[in-house]
DNA sequence: TTATTAACGCAACATTGTTGCAGTAAATAT
DNA sequence: ATATTTACTGCAACAATGTTGCGTTAATAA
């Protein structure tokens, strides 16, 4: 992957985010503007690096978030959190999905769960 | 709500999967056949009355399912399993979500986990 | 049976994501 | 430093999904 004007630009934002962004938001907050297909290709490609990982919010939303530096047991302990009111997905690095145990035949791989409910900034 | 002749067809539809069904699927399936129009209006009425649930697939698909009847907790701690092979979403209704200990000011609501790996039917 | 209005179908539109292709710029070799 | 290679970009076009307005239809209640 080369390091590109846009990549380098839509990398460090979204590193410089505490919350994940959606495309769409990725392209309003750029300076250095570009297309919105060169941005879905970036993402593509930040993606495959694991440099960024990809939340599906509650509400159907596609957000993006950076992923921390060498963490490859990364992707496959997630524990996010939407806050309903500010509609902001973040990261909750700190908890650990508990072990759950399925049903016979199932065979598990990864779980992502997403605990929706009101953020430290909008409470109160 | 009216009991129509597209809304009972789709709920019972829906009803007699054991996986969860997206628009588009809805769509094909149905023998009475309706506009697509109405069968997002009629999920959106299913929605509010607590026939049927709305799953979003690790990969950003958008399914229904029926409830269990009289379940009002039903909502809150939900565990699906998405099939990577055959991409079919199933509930787990057996399955209890842990409780989890979140970084403090963060009030939960509900959550919602989705445990991906291979399903029975895929399995071997 | 008639009146009321929820629900329908159609058309149009918005958003999100994808693909093909010609041109550009990042990396590598000369 | 300059030339070469090709990954990447921008544009146009398209596909899928979901929404809104409006005139018509049909489910329900009077």
């Amino acid at each position: 992957m080369r390091k590109t004007q846009s990549s380098q630009a839509i990398l460090t934002l979204i590193q410089s985010q505490s919350k994940a962004l959606s495309p769409a938001e990725i392209g309003e907050k750029l300076l250095h503007n570009c297309d919105r297909v060169t941005i879905y290709r970036v993402i593509e490609r930040l993606l495959l690096e694991d440099q960024i990982h990809k939340i599906i919010a509650p509400d159907g939303g596609v957000k993006y978030a950076a992923c921390p530096p060498n963490n490859q047991e990364h992707s496959h302990h997630h524990v996010h959190f939407y806050c309903k009111k500010c509609e902001v997905v973040q990261c909750l690095q700190q908890v650990d999905i508990p072990k759950i145990t399925l049903p016979n035949h199932f065979q598990p791989e990864d779980s992502q769960l997403i605990i929706s409910g009101i953020c430290p900034s909008c409470f109160g």
